[in-house]
DNA sequence: TTATAATGTTAGGCACAGCGAATAATACCA
DNA sequence: TGGTATTATTCGCTGTGCCTAACATTATAA
């Protein structure tokens, strides 16, 4: 057996890359997917027989490259658990942006939606903080480094148990950030 | 170019195995490690060819399979990548025991050394918490689902900054948890 | 409108990582 | 010691995913 349906790693970054090409430019081209993924033209036309071939991708040599409806909504799933390991990898534990990226695009083919879901919650909980766009805990981590006024930090995390309190009988299920 | 140096994920979960093997039994048998990572016994022979050619492991057909001081580095390296992760994700974001190892498997393989020391930073945080053996933050993830006690979480987060702050001039780096 | 550039595809090949079947070596027991 | 069971290996194959080189198509500009 091939392996039926699901999609390997290099196909759902396939598709994650004809989605955020879809999302500045109307059209996509072979040549833009490789250039994103660094991969050579030959190894576009590869997965874009498999991808059609899976349903995900409407293709044909020569011709428009799109998405299925079913492909849409397997790369936007993707591209929401990017989203989500990104924010938390900053957010949280105070990794640069673009070293989130890279990580997060390892880490999006590899978590089970149960972990996924445990750090979309946390990240729920970093959002009640009034400042917790930005830093939260003052950027717990730093302080590792270098404590600029651990008094502020302090207090920031004590609005944020007191909004914790407010909210702790609240019966939403976490709601995703609207980012 | 195949790969000079580096080890492929595979083979690091290889490293890992011979390694737990041999924390519990004195010798390693392909048998155990085909068991172990749930292959077949030629899978286990291929890479123990591979991976003495890569001089991380003492491997001659029918002899005992060991480590060379390489290979137990590396070994070492994985499992305590391993550990971090599993601690993370059962302490900080509350996942299941059993469901952490399964995800520190995959996860121990694609992040990168900056980004795991920012876990282990973040855990040094959460160990300077009194109760952060435990729970920390009260489990901060149950909170969405059901809270007993808010209040005893508000106070569990109050000592654990007022150690914050005490160590906050603190110059060690994170020490990792004695575990 | 036709030459040339840009883009896309096919063909063939390689590395990795696994598998089953057949075979070899070792271990153990009568 | 000889025979059987266990364990390990080799052989040949599969599938994925990438590559280069050669070729085909489409787009552009003279």
């Amino acid at each position: 057996m091939t392996q039926g349906d699901g999609l390997t790693e290099s196909q759902e970054d396939y598709l994650e890359a004809i989605l955020a090409i879809l999302e500045d430019k109307q059209a996509v081209r072979a040549k833009d997917i490789a250039k994103r993924l660094g991969v050579t033209g030959p190894s576009v036309t590869g997965a874009l027989h498999v991808l059609s071939a899976k349903g995900v991708v409407n293709y044909a040599p020569y011709d428009v490259i799109t998405l299925t409806k079913k492909g849409k909504r397997a790369a936007e799933d993707v591209a929401r658990r990017h989203r989500v390991l990104k924010d938390f990898l900053t957010r949280v534990l105070g990794v640069s942006a673009s070293e989130a990226d890279v990580a997060a695009c390892r880490m999006e083919h590899v978590l089970s939606p149960s972990v996924m879901r445990k750090i979309v919650d946390f990240l729920g909980f970093v959002d009640m903080c009034p400042d917790g766009g930005n830093d939260w805990i003052c950027s717990v981590l730093r302080t590792f480094e270098e404590v600029e006024d651990p008094e502020e930090c302090r207090r920031c995390i004590e609005r944020c148990l007191e909004q914790h309190r407010v909210r702790g009988s609240d019966p939403d299920p976490p709601s995703k950030p609207s980012r």
